[in-house]
RNA sequence: CGGGAUGUGGCUCAGCUUGGUAGAGCGCUGCGUUCGGGACGCAGAGGUCGGAGGUUCGAAUCCUCUCAUCCCGACCA
């Protein structure tokens, strides 16, 4: 009826869409604290699925779970310098640890007795509390490698926040671990990036993505080189799903971390670190998600077959409440996570665009003329086809589908990702790819290596380079070629594209 | 940190120019009618108008200060 019931197109305003979807689908809200969001039951949900698919992955590759402190010592920061310079302008930092009455007036100061020897920072990321601890644990060959991934919160004061994108405070896991040669190290990071994400991108988020090698101005501050994986958003732009670095002996050094080697030898460990946020959310809502709202991947959906049973008066809603919750139980039986509304209120209309705009891939409706006829109303979110099953088959059909709804989810994107990945050769077309506000999806284009081209053709279209792919999207990209910007050769095509 | 804007029931906002009993829609509660793609009627509950000070007989409205949030930049996985 009145038009604030929806969300705004894509076509109409992709940034609003978003943000009003994340908001209605009742995933996240805006809390009173600056840049910082409130996860909902809804989307907490989902993230505790998402969580439970790669914590199993990370066990399955020998990784154990611990927590380190939220507080790391400011001094800590200060021993890796690209680290420092790379994270020093956005930490919060604790200084007192009391509060007391205003003298002045009202309400409480911090208590200028209480001010702390050394200022604590509250974690950006942890690699320098975990690698002081690190320091302690690891004397010989025989304790490595340490493979330990943490679940936790961590702040980095962004001036600008977007739910899930970019908030104050987020949600992530973080792996750190301690290895004796590069090599090993090296593997570790791409078991992560292959076996972990890449895995739980496509099987489980049904979000294609690109996986690659960071240019060195773009990869993370420490690192020796930083491995990504990278997807395109519906309005064309490139967001980063997740990120596996390999640190080299850099924080060995900074913590004075080393092992005896079997030959007997003083050696630093060398060390990788790996990580993926809550922001995989805002990319999956990139991704599949429409006008409609929430589009959930069966695998993670919170809810993946919702049931309205209809009828006005008692009498039918006996029979249809009825054979909703025995369908509810046999699709339970089957593991499936199912949610029978029987609100009175709503009416089916009504249900029916709740929710879709929660994502709930599959919807069962049970009313009275379905039961005379003996055959059912299933609906699937994705293409919002309806069909007509016999009641027998429902709980089957409702199964299947969770494959088929996530197998098609993949393929749109991918198909949607090809359609929009260009191939360039000249710096006209390259320039007029990225005109305008849009995001212009991935480019394909020769580079030189340098990050001062790099900086030029970002300064002049926006576009950076993402990646450099580690497998070719095509077996010519893996061609040599000549630069789009400085015509020097060039190796390989390298994905360019506006980011998130 | 620059530039712009906004703070009024749970939410979205009107009222301010020209000072005079705080409003609407949605949501919420109750009752009744409804129920196959966002139903309707009736009756209710709910606000120290962001905060402090000032002008005035009288301030949501005018003035000063202050706090907070949002948008655009700068910054940033």
């Amino acid at each position: 009826m009145s038009s604030n019931l929806g969300i705004p197109t894509r076509s109409e305003n992709f940034s609003e869409w978003y943000n009003e979807l994340v908001v209605k689908a009742d995933l996240a809200d805006h809390s009173s604290v600056r840049g910082c969001m409130v996860i909902k039951p809804h989307g907490y949900a989902l993230w505790e699925n998402m969580q439970r698919a790669l914590d199993d992955m990370f066990k399955a590759t020998g990784h154990v779970n611990a927590y380190f402190p939220l507080f790391i010592p400011k001094s800590y920061l200060e021993k890796e310098a690209d680290h420092v310079e790379g994270f020093a302008k956005e930490c919060a930092v604790v200084t007192h640890y009391r509060l007391k009455s205003n003298p002045n007036g009202s309400g409480l100061i911090p208590d200028p007795d209480s001010q702390l020897e050394e200022p604590l920072v509250v974690r950006p990321t942890s690699e320098t509390i975990i690698w002081n601890t690190y320091s302690k644990w690891i004397q010989s060959y025989r304790d490595l490698p340490l493979l330990i991934n943490q679940w936790a919160n961590v702040v980095r004061w962004e001036m600008r926040t977007r739910l899930f994108l970019r908030t104050t405070e987020f949600l992530w896991q973080e792996g750190h671990t301690a290895h004796a040669t590069f090599e090993e190290a090296e593997e570790e990071c791409l078991t992560i990036l292959h076996e972990c994400y890449g895995k739980f991108a496509t099987d489980w988020l049904a979000v294609p993505v690109v996986k690659g090698l960071k240019s060195e101005g773009e990869k993370f501050p420490g690192a020796d080189h930083t491995y990504c994986l990278e997807s395109m958003t519906q309005d064309l732009r490139a967001i980063q799903f997740g990120t596996s670095h390999h640190l080299g002996q850099n924080f060995a050094k900074a913590f004075d971390t080393k092992f005896q080697s079997k030959e007997g030898k003083l050696e630093y460990v060398y060390a990788t670190s790996w990580g993926v946020s809550t922001r995989m959310i805002g990319a999956l809502i990139m991704t599949h998600s429409d006008d409609k709202g929430l589009v959930c991947p069966p695998k993670v959906a919170p809810i993946q077959v919702v049931i309205v049973p209809m009828g006005r008066d008692e009498e039918t809603r006996e029979k249809t409440h009825g054979v909703s919750d025995d369908l509810a139980k046999q699709l339970r039986e089957k593991g499936v996570r199912v949610k029978v509304d029987k609100r009175e209120k709503e009416s089916p209309g009504f249900k029916y665009n709740y929710w879709e705009m929660r994502g709930v891939p599959v919807r069962i409706e049970v009313g009275p003329r379905d039961l005379e006829a003996g055959a059912l109303t299933v609906a699937r979110r994705d293409t919002g086809e309806k069909e007509t099953v016999a009641l027998d088959n429902v709980v089957d059909r409702a199964f299947s589908l969770q494959t088929e709804i996530q197998d098609a989810l993949f393929a749109k994107a991918l198909q949607f990702r090809e359609e929009n990945t260009h191939r360039i050769d000249t710096w006209e077309e390259f320039q007029s790819v990225f005109a305008g506000e849009g995001g212009g999806g991935f480019v394909l284009a020769h580079w030189d290596g340098t990050t001062e081209t790099e900086d030029k053709i970002s300064e002049a279209t926006k576009a950076t380079i993402r990646c450099i792919p580690l497998e070719p999207l095509h077996p010519s990209d893996a061609e040599p070629g000549v630069c789009v910007f400085s015509g020097k050769p060039s190796k390989q095509r390298v994905v360019f594209a506006k980011a998130y």
